[in-house]
DNA sequence: CGCCAAATAT
DNA sequence: CATATTTGGC
């Protein structure tokens, strides 16, 4: 939300942050810092694998070597870093091996990679086919066809807050970075993506970016 | 049931 | 490593 002046309104309660005019560049590093912050410590957060067996209680963590399937469907993290990894590798060379190199997370084995390249690659392929083979009426591919983004530029760059792996990631630029809009959707719409700090009392809840605003919160700086 | 993500087999 | 098939949750 902007202003003139940093008059207090109820109507700040529904903005991330308030910005009095002119508006200053800083403003808008500032935002892009925080957010590239907020999800860069979300994903270095990651360090266990999500397991499926759940029913279980937690306490029986012994049987840990056998049943453990990988969520990536409720894990932005590991998807996040599954694409980062994707695009800074290029979507053509990219390999189970060399994936899950670059994701570097603890408990997750080159098979879940694959397994999940394969599914990526898939609806990547089917996708981008649909696009070119199924130019169709227009009105169609509203809900489940989803078609693949591509991405060229999503964060400024000369953030020194902003960590090394997006820095690296983005300056890289494989252009044009290729998403998949499954997965994409699901970080950008998760609760728990670009969340705030609780250290600060200014934090106190998330934005959710493309969704309606539940809650507040503010950023940093 | 059917769908589909994830695992597993080829 | 890619691709095909099966498994298992929802």
């Amino acid at each position: 939300m902007m202003g003139v002046d940093d008059t207090t309104s109820e109507r700040m309660n529904e903005a991330c942050d308030y910005w009095t005019k002119p508006l200053n560049p800083n403003y808008i590093k500032n935002m892009w810092q925080h957010v590239a912050k907020v999800q860069h410590d979300q994903i270095e957060r990651v360090s266990e694998v999500v397991k499926t067996g759940q029913k279980r209680k937690k306490r029986d963590e012994e049987s840990e070597t056998k049943n453990n399937r990988v969520s990536w469907v409720s894990s932005p993290e590991l998807q996040a870093k599954f694409l980062i990894a994707v695009n800074q590798l290029g979507i053509e060379k990219a390999t189970p091996k060399k994936i899950t190199e670059l994701m570097d997370v603890r408990g997750l084995e080159t098979s879940h990679v694959a397994s999940h390249l394969q599914k990526f690659r898939l609806r990547h392929f089917n996708c981008s086919s649909s696009k070119k083979t199924k130019p169709k009426s227009g009105r169609e591919n509203s809900n489940v066809p989803h078609e693949s983004i591509q991405v060229v530029e999503s964060m400024p760059k000369q953030d020194k807050k902003c960590d090394s792996n997006f820095l690296h990631a983005q300056q890289q630029h494989p252009i044009p970075m290729v998403f998949d809009d499954f997965e994409v959707s699901n970080i950008l719409t998760n609760k728990t993506n670009m969340m705030v700090d609780v250290s600060s009392s200014l934090y106190e809840q998330a934005w959710y970016p493309f969704e309606e605003l539940g809650t507040f919160g503010h950023y940093f700086d």
